[in-house]
DNA sequence: CAAGTAACTGTAATTATATACAGTTACAAG
DNA sequence: CTTGTAACTGTATATAATTACAGTTACTTG
């Protein structure tokens, strides 16, 4: 979206407000009455302006086809991380596919992002390909649990086992192999700790 | 409100559709079209028994005034059901342990309540003991399908199969035996279906 | 200083929309 | 059997609303 005018701000946010309190986007004489105009071409032009600076939409043709475009807001809930794509941060914005309602104080400690699962190496765990995993975001891990790591930017789900500088990464599934790194050859980065699944 | 008729069921269902994709109150033209109305006055003198019954409210003179009358909503939120007494409806009060903050609509179809796992009958579906499973309240399973079912006032979480008179309730783990029911001899309910799972 | 743009006035025409009035059909209840 | 109501058809009309066209004024930018 780019700039706004003072004028077309003030506009804007009248027209947020009527939305509000009527339920219905405005007319165009509404906005008229509301500013003072004497003439409509002044709401006219001024919705004009706003759809081409990307603050609205307007539907031509049909009465009150005023759309407001929405900013990208934080909702009250967990971001679902899609696919992580390679050497980018877990958290990025372009990872996030959606915001899921629901609270993060479900779980303990509290869940940070979700994540969905690929592939079926936890299947014993109960940790179905496609579920979600709420992970808290953590960069120590207890041995035993079932954590999110980077290692040489791939990200993957296992169970966390640890003795100085050797890690083990336990799939829950015998069909898939244990991954061992030595933390001096390989860079292995907690990412969080498993908090709990959604599968929906 | 009032009881609404399946047919102004229907229309205000169509309503809440048409203002979710459209961000605006429909016109009556509008839902002419959507139902096949010949005359702008079937569809007007419908909006006026929706107001009449509460569920709008019409403002007049004005173009598109509709307006969603918001139904007193329960908590948001699901009930966890945890154990189950033998002979008492599912649902009843007395049940539910508390309220947890996820939304219905993370599911589809929505969920109704949260029922707890009890044992490892359902493993292989990677749905663990002390589990959370979102069940939709419905009486009919489709085949294949995870239901809670009443058998002789006993609660089970059991993958659903039907032939005739024949129903087989499977547990998805080989240490656990297939239930076998005739309908002529045991009763058995379908209290709903499995629509999501949750690990807190 | 010319050109572009924001921010308007003023008028007019067309189309979108609400809404009244007069009926019809079917069904349920007293 | 009448009365009431849901669920429509069909026509008509006033008004609500969009939107085009022709200007004006002030300010900014190359």
């Amino acid at each position: 979206m780019q700039e706004l005018t003072l004028r077309q701000q003030e506009i804007l946010l009248w027209i947020r407000q009527y939305m509000a309190d009527h339920g219905i986007p405005p007319t165009r004489l509404a906005l008229c009455a509301a500013m003072g105009f004497r003439s409509p071409n002044a709401a006219e032009s001024h919705l004009r302006a706003l759809e081409r600076k990307g603050a609205i939409e307007l539907v031509q043709g049909v009465s009150r086809g005023i759309r407001l475009v929405e900013e990208p807001k934080e909702t009250s809930g967990l971001p679902l991380i899609g696919k992580v794509a390679a050497g980018q941060p877990i958290l990025a914005v372009a990872h996030i596919e959606s915001y899921e309602p629901i609270a993060p104080e479900l779980f303990r400690p509290v869940a940070h992002y979700l994540l969905r699962v690929q592939g079926e190496s936890m299947r014993n765990a109960g940790i179905l390909e496609g579920d979600l995993i709420a992970v808290h975001h953590t960069l120590i891990a207890q041995n035993g649990q079932i954590v999110v790591a980077r290692l040489e930017d791939e990200v993957t789900i296992k169970r966390f086992y640890r003795q100085g500088e050797r890690v083990e990464l336990h799939p829950d599934n015998p069909d898939y192999p244990v991954i061992e790194v030595n933390l001096k050859k390989r860079a292995l980065h907690i990412e969080g700790v498993m908090v709990g699944l959604i599968r929906a």
